[in-house]
DNA sequence: GCACAGACAGACCGACCTGTCTGCTATGGT
DNA sequence: ACCATAGCAGACAGGTCGGTCTGTCTGTGC
């Protein structure tokens, strides 16, 4: 109880925080277009004005819904590469081990982009978003293949992004966490070809 | 002209047929959720109490719209590896190339089973429709397998079911068609690997 | 010839959606 | 002391949703 006085500003900002909370498990549970957004604020505990002054508007907070997601994503994989494994080799596999950590947590619904993409009008926020994670994603597996010097990386690459969504898909629609097992043998098997070492 | 009597078994037949049709290209293109009945109809050329008289809801239509998509899918896959490829080993690796082919059609959307699992509430009829596809496309890989005398049938099942996943998947949303060729190399080599000959 | 079946058009209902607006309360800065 | 700020609660508007219902018309079989 140090401080019991929250300044305006703190307020916002926790309610905000509160805000994507919700959202980032309704959303993600359910699916951006089946969440209305009393349901939002409902289980943030958060008067609607609180919300349209936040986000401005329900696109504005699925927006920052799915970049929280693709943040989130982005920092969980740069961290846990860095400490368990020592070599762009090494993690160029280790990526799918990470993504696998996922797969078990109680709620795991698939990749968010996927979903929110299905039913997402050409040209709105969603598509938007969808494309900076995928450009995301590849350059992840593109500059790992690079630095462990990999006869083509590009296509090394490629590949080895379509075993991490074919893992995220088959995890998901067939409730099979031993996706990330097949996924990653394939890559081992993969990454062992394509980088000469 | 021979019959300009449609009799009300053909008269229905056709409406249903209407109905059908448009529901796929509508609910395909833009997503269950975000087509209304009204859409459909009025794409159909048709009333609404038809439409309830023939589907019973809207779950109904839906249903019969992906059992069409899974019976239109099948039917194509069976036909194509029939025709263009003896072996079963030549069929594991072909059935990349069917999938393929759809990559390059206009309007291009990616899996519709993924698609409408997105926002689909759980043990509703989508979440069944879509077990049921998944179990083809795993049988179909798996039966492949076992008779092409693989090793071990159930895990290279499991990586093809995983690549072709991800085929879809990038070839929809990073509307690459390239991910054919790259998803059927890596399969080429887990099937030669698998298969001693 | 006449009743029945079924498609058609469209009004209609209740529920839900997004987004706005009006009060009320409480806190912080000046 | 006073006013701006910001969250809270909830009513409200305008629109869309799925689904039902009322009629009208047409072709078929008895």
């Amino acid at each position: 109880m140090s401080e019991k006085a929250p300044s305006p500003r703190e307020r916002s900002a926790a309610a905000r925080a509160r805000l994507l909370a919700a959202a980032d498990e309704l959303f993600y549970a359910e699916g951006v277009q089946s969440v209305g957004i009393d349901r939002v604020i409902e289980h943030a505990g958060v008067a609607k004005a609180t919300l349209y002054s936040a986000f401005g508007s329900k696109d504005g907070l699925v927006r920052a819904y799915l970049e929280a997601r693709h943040a989130a994503t982005a920092d969980r994989m740069a961290r846990e590469l860095e400490t368990r494994y020592a070599t762009a080799k090494e993690r160029l596999v280790g990526a799918f081990e990470v993504q696998g950590l996922s797969f078990t947590e109680p709620g795991f619904r698939g990749c968010a982009f996927v979903s929110a993409s299905a039913d997402a009008p050409p040209g709105g926020v969603v598509e938007q978003t969808a494309a900076d994670y995928r450009t995301w994603l590849h350059d992840l597996f593109s500059d790992l293949a690079r630095q462990a010097h990999a006869k083509d990386p590009k296509l090394l690459a490629q590949q080895l992004v379509l075993l991490y969504d074919g893992a995220g898909i088959s995890a998901w629609m067939d409730r099979d966490p031993g996706a990330e097992s097949a996924a990653r043998s394939v890559a081992a098997a993969l990454v062992d070809a394509a980088v000469a070492d």
